[in-house]
DNA sequence: CTAGGGTTAG
């Protein structure tokens, strides 16, 4: 038998000539090798077909070549490089065999090598594209997301005057939903004279997938209102769409025309049912589902078990996890992004360490951006750099999403360096991770590095998005580029297109409030399209503590308690101010308040990681088992700042302590400080000392903080609720402006 | 002889 190695050229070729006359892709069209072809179970089978068509000159049939192609390339045990060989031994091959070859390489791991095995057909084949090739190497740019390739296959389709082709049309829909010009797939949907069913699925999948979940349940109406009967495929759209608004009444409805209108139920049908049910939040409606479906896979499984963990139900969510048939790579990234997202960070790493300890199945990208945003949350940096070493050993190619999740996760861990380094490392930069990069340099406070990067963006011409402009605002506040943060508000919904959200006032209410500016502050709330949220309040309670406004304090602390009466960081900032104008009573009134109402202040927590464990702190917490050393340091700590002349600042406590040692003694106690004793004496005098706070950092522990960089000659990167300070020879990146 | 649309984790 031909093995691959064996030179075609070695072998005689057959006398068999083709008739000029006859048509040659059909000349051995029953032929009983072919036949063998559909039987053949693995590659050797179909290596000694191979043989055998050389032998007898069957192989020379354009025809008999591409269905051992098509073997080759899309049966179960397919082989495309085995495929691309067979391939590069036909001598002239004709449009059908390309066709066939560039359909197996666009539905493969590497789509990329589609359009590639086009573009050499365009050079090396007589005969031009037909309405066959179009649909495959669509296909193969919308799983690239290769915008401006596929834009160019749609001139060629125009050109090739293949416009009507339903087909085409169709899949030209399905390209532009994938690469997310929602604006063009309506464009070429609209136009078409007779929609078949799957153009109507295309468009709605389109718009249910590019996060326009109202459009697309308006698009299926407008499909309804035409008498245009919905399918099996239809319904899976529609429930996606019902789960991304988590519309469980239209959900619901949806349900129960899928019964009464026979529309064929099978599994996928109803897991997109049961996802929706999910999604929109009712596990009950997803278990009686659950329970009478006749077949069930994984992903009903999965999906169960997602139902569970979403509603923080995690014995429930286990015993899913140990009942169902395997557990595979999504079944724990289920649990450890549920962890994650519900701010159990410890729970996912736990997780994840679990998946290791197990030899389960491969993390793969979603589990590596679950576990690096946990890592963000804790500050946990060596495990995050260990993922990232784990990424690099593993070949796995950056994509954006990972891309983005390190960028936040250096950045959030305090090392903005090897965030840019990530940045500048990668070829495709989306929305993303153009907006994680500019959040990064807005937290460490390089305000106008980011608005740089912020031209960069539009320059590479990615369009900036809501999230993006948060960020941008973000930055113009933590760096008190109080006109530039004016201009890009007013800019973003007229220039960018992007609708201010409840996000943007609070951003804008917090750049002018913080730099003083708060008469301009509360015309802008009084002015605001959308109702204020107890966010918005908050912003301008907090510009009033830091200018000492009390009177507008008063005003903004009532609105929020209005929207929002259990708001703990109300009663903190309105102590805050009052503490600061010396209002000791009023602050005991406060104290009181909170008492009777059963409302207690979020307590303070610092955690550093040292050797890849993180340690917690609470304030005046002594459940450490270094408790004393961490104490004696402290008093150490303490008397050498004294000892320099600082005098602690009584205003940041929120107690009304009546003696004065007491007062000290609170303050010392505070987590933040208790977890930088704990990095000097646990960590290298070279290492840089990493803590995050779940609160913003009080204003005595700052200027601890900035006294002891100087006086123990170390770095010290603290995060606090709202962004990075970073200690340095006695001073702070954020220039005491935060 | 070839073609288009769908469900789970970020």
């Amino acid at each position: 038998m031909a093995s691959l190695g064996t030179p075609v050229t070695s072998i005689p070729r057959h006398p068999y000539t083709p008739s000029p006359t006859v048509n040659n892709d059909l000349r051995f069209p029953n032929h009983p090798v072919l036949s063998v072809i559909d039987q053949c179970t693995n590659i050797d089978q179909l290596k000694q077909v191979h043989a055998q068509m050389l032998r007898t000159g069957l192989f020379f049939d354009p025809y008999s070549a591409s269905k051992l192609i098509t073997a080759c390339a899309l049966s179960s045990f397919s082989s495309l490089d085995y495929a691309r060989q067979v391939f590069d031994e036909i001598p002239e091959p004709n449009l059908f065999t390309w066709n066939t070859l560039i359909r197996a390489y666009a539905s493969s791991t590497d789509p990329i090598e589609s359009i590639l095995t086009f573009l050499q057909m365009l050079d090396q084949c007589t005969e031009c594209p037909n309405k066959f090739t179009f649909p495959f190497v669509l296909k193969a740019a919308s799983e690239l997301q290769a915008s401006k390739v596929g834009r160019g296959f749609h001139g060629m389709v125009i050109k090739a005057d293949l416009g009507l082709d339903i087909y085409i049309v169709n899949s030209l829909i399905h390209f532009y939903g994938s690469c997310g010009d929602l604006d063009l797939a309506r464009q070429v949907f609209v136009k078409i004279h007779k929609k078949d069913v799957v153009s109507w699925n295309s468009v709605i999948t389109a718009f249910a997938q590019g996060n326009c979940p109202e459009v697309a349940l308006e698009l299926f109406k407008e499909m309804e209102a035409e008498d245009m009967i919905p399918n099996d495929v239809t319904m899976v759209s529609v429930l996606s769409a019902c789960a991304k608004k988590a519309d469980l009444e239209f959900g619901r409805w949806v349900c129960s025309r899928i019964e009464r209108h026979g529309v064929e139920e099978n599994l996928t049908l109803n897991n997109a049912m049961l996802d929706m049910y999910v999604k929109c939040g009712s596990v009950e409606d997803a278990e009686r589902l659950f329970d009478r479906m006749p077949e069930k896979d994984i992903v009903s499984w999965t999906t169960m078990l997602d139902g569970y963990a979403r509603l923080g139900n995690y014995d429930e969510a286990r015993r899913v996890f140990a009942a169902m048939p395997g557990q595979d790579i999504a079944a724990w990234n289920v649990l450890i992004s549920s962890y994650e997202q519900s701010g159990k960070p410890k729970e996912a790493l736990a997780v994840f360490h679990e998946l290791q300890k197990n030899k389960g199945p491969k993390p793969d990208e979603v589990t590596l951006v679950s576990s690096l945003a946990a890592c963000a949350q804790l500050g946990a940096i060596d495990l995050g750099g260990w993922i990232h070493v784990y990424v690099k050993k593993q070949g796995m190619k950056l994509n954006c999403h990972l891309t983005t999740s390190l960028i936040d996760m250096y950045a959030k861990c305090g090392n903005l360096d090897k965030a840019l380094e990530v940045f500048n490392s990668v070829e495709r930069r989306d929305v993303f991770v153009w907006s994680a990069m500019i959040a990064a340099l807005a937290m460490h406070g390089q305000g106008r590095d980011a608005l740089h990067f912020f031209s960069k963006m539009l320059e590479a011409k990615v369009k900036p998005n809501a999230v993006t402009f948060t960020n941008i605002l973000c930055a113009c506040s933590h760096a008190g580029l109080v006109d530039e943060g004016r201009t890009f508000f007013y800019q973003m919904e007229r220039v960018y297109g992007v609708v201010p959200g409840i996000k943007h006032y609070a951003c804008m209410v917090d750049i002018l409030g913080r730099s003083g500016n708060l008469e301009e502050a509360v015309e802008l709330i009084e002015k605001m399209p959308i109702s204020p949220t107890p966010s918005v309040w908050g912003a301008l309670l907090g510009a009033c503590t830091r200018h000492g406004n009390v009177a507008l304090a008063e005003k903004a602390c009532s609105h929020l308690l209005d929207l929002d009466p259990r708001n703990h960081g109300a009663y903190v900032l309105l102590s805050n101010i009052y503490a600061k104008t010396g209002k000791w009573e009023a602050v005991s009134g406060l104290r009181k308040l909170m008492r009777d109402s059963g409302i207690k202040k979020e307590p303070g927590c610092s955690s550093i990681e040292v050797n890849g464990s993180v340690h917690e702190f609470l304030v005046g917490d002594n459940s450490h088992p270094l408790s004393k050393d961490i104490y004696s340091k402290l008093d150490e700590m303490s008397g050498r700042l004294k000892s320099i002349g600082y005098v602690p600042n009584k205003s940041h406590l929120l107690q009304f302590v009546e003696e004065e040692d007491m007062k000290e003694q609170a303050l010392i106690l505070h987590s933040e400080k208790l977890a930088i004793a704990f990095g000097l004496i646990t960590s290298e005098p070279s290492q840089p000392i990493r803590v995050v706070k779940n609160l913003r950092v009080c204003g005595d522990c700052h200027s601890v903080a900035k006294l002891i960089s100087k006086l123990y000659d170390r770095e010290i990167f603290l995060r606090d609720r709202y962004r990075f300070h970073h200690f340095r020879e006695g001073h702070c990146s954020c220039n005491d402006y935060w």
